[in-house]
DNA sequence: ATTTATTTTCAAAAATTATTGAAAATTCGA
DNA sequence: TCGAATTTTCAATAATTTTTGAAAATAAAT
């Protein structure tokens, strides 16, 4: 398979991945085209490369900024901003970690608190079932929260060789 | 909060998560419902309940059954249906893990494999950047895979109490 | 074998989400 | 300050996904 065969497959399946992680296609195509790109990137050259406008480019180039998976570079006697992608794959997957655990798992904990203080007789089975689920999730969620706090703060030599072992 | 607003919240706010997590909100909402719901209910009672028509629970409580996380239940001398979902959040989570490592993880490094013997002059600045994330997901992916097998395997109790410590 | 209850399917409609492209805003050099 | 280059916004449109509901299929009772 050539290069530009195997870019187009890459491109194509990060970008239907994406979908899977609760974030659109095209996103994740971008996404996928600056982390195989030696050089930065201009809009321009993701609209060519994707065959997509140039407010779709803004908008999800905006949103992989917001995420912290793309910096916007400038280089200087350049009009036109160029864009780069973070391309260490342990470092993306922290980021993501990161994010979605701000995102995600912080208000869903802070929901579930406020839900296991429902009103009502914990000896009424409706009630029971309820607490009973939302105090599992509660206590899953704390355990899960302090592991990926860990798991983002350690450094990943650390991480892919010692950790792996002390679970074997 | 009394106990029918609760679970509102609840229903609704998983329901919401769901779609950040790649499935959609109804297919969530119901599986919410189900997680608080002391008895098995039927199609009916998750139509009511939700108010969506008969076709859409049934067709999101088959996904549901297809990823592990709604039981049929049969009662005798009963002619309908009853489902109920698990509702211990720990095996929740290591059967989404199991099937999202299936239909997600492991065909994504089968195509890794494929596209790290691409064609091409390894010194040729494309091809490099290109054969090097490649292989560092690839590589990334392997242990994430190993990982997630552990954890799937592992007991809950050992899980949340050794493991832990360990990563202190 | 027929009737009745229940589940399943799926084409059509509705709702949601993503994309476009042109206008407005911004940035920067002259 | 002006004008050209570039980025950003957003209403309109297109594409996709979800939902409905009625018909077909299935299963159970009589």
């Amino acid at each position: 398979m050539n290069l530009s065969e195997a870019k187009q497959q890459f491109i194509s399946t990060w970008g239907a991945m994406g979908t899977h992680w609760g974030i659109n296609r095209t996103m994740a195509q971008v996404h996928a085209l600056l982390m195989i790109s030696p050089d930065p990137l201009t809009q321009d050259d993701v609209m060519a490369q994707l065959n997509i406008s140039r407010g779709n480019v803004n908008m999800n180039i905006r949103d992989l900024i917001d995420w912290g998976l793309v910096d916007r570079i400038i280089i200087s006697g350049e009009r036109k901003e160029y864009f780069t992608a973070e391309k260490d794959i342990w470092k993306v997957s922290t980021q993501i970690i990161k994010e979605r655990k701000r995102r995600e798992l912080d208000p869903m904990m802070k929901l579930m608190e406020q839900l296991s203080k429902v009103d009502g007789d914990k000896k009424d089975k409706e009630v029971k079932a309820f607490v009973d689920t939302v105090t599992g999730i509660k206590k899953f969620g704390a355990h899960a929260n302090n592991m990926l706090d860990v798991l983002v703060k350690s450094d990943e030599n650390w991480f892919l060789s010692t950790a792996l072992k002390l679970f074997k």
